[in-house]
DNA sequence: TTCGTAGTTTGACAATCGTCGTAGTACGAC
DNA sequence: GTCGTACTACGACGATTGTCAAACTACGAA
């Protein structure tokens, strides 16, 4: 966390990548992981923003962060607060335009390891 | 290496994943590391069967075999022998068949990245 | 058979990763 | 204000990873 411009504590302004810094290892290893796959997955098949809080994910809170952490920084995700709640959501676009069909492939596969 | 069968010395007989064990998190976090995804974007644009020698990766030896082991045990490239040289090519139909559209979309975004 | 080439195996090392619990912070509701 | 909820930060821990050098194996050629 180099640049917290203003006056509020670091975790409340969440650092996003611009799309055009986003890199390909970063994204694929982000997706590489079990629970961070099934946030993926979550976000694009469920609600399109979605608390942390409505994953339920098998691990403890505090790892929940990190993994939601790893996806932000990698460029994966976008996220802003609603009230206490953090809220996601996958950056489709983005991720279209850095990398074409990418996203859609693993999204595609994941559902069919599922489903 | 569980079961090598016949007579030959473990590593002449390298193993490799069926088309449909492999795993989408093996292949991605396979896919995740700079050296491996040089390599593999050498076998899609190069020549379709390469020798390890002719990649003139920038680590030693031994950690050459890693990453070429590690690309065909996610079921990323497959291995033989010719003569004392190890050919690596890459799984294109097989990985098309279980992640459509997945390796096409990385082979993009890593061949951006270059040129 | 001897030699060189190509790759593997082993063991080591530092660095990173996924995990947790504890403590702390920000916000909404009361 | 106080309380509860939702999340973050900070160590800490064991496991995995990428790296190497050294010793070894398999094959082809001289």
């Amino acid at each position: 966390m180099p640049e917290s411009v203003s006056g509020t504590v670091s975790g409340r302004r969440p650092t996003h990548p611009e799309t055009s810094r986003i890199r390909l290892e970063t994204v694929l290893s982000a997706l590489a992981d079990p629970v961070r796959l099934s946030i993926v997955g979550a976000l694009a098949d469920g609600h399109d923003d979605m608390a942390c809080v409505a994953f339920d994910l098998p691990v403890s809170k505090s790892t929940s962060t990190h993994h939601f952490r790893v996806l932000r920084e990698a460029g994966v995700i976008r996220q802003y607060y609603e009230g206490t709640a953090r809220m996601s959501c996958l950056r489709v676009a983005d991720l279209e335009e850095r990398f074409p069909g990418l996203l859609t492939a693993v999204l595609d596969a994941e559902r069919a390891r599922r489903g």
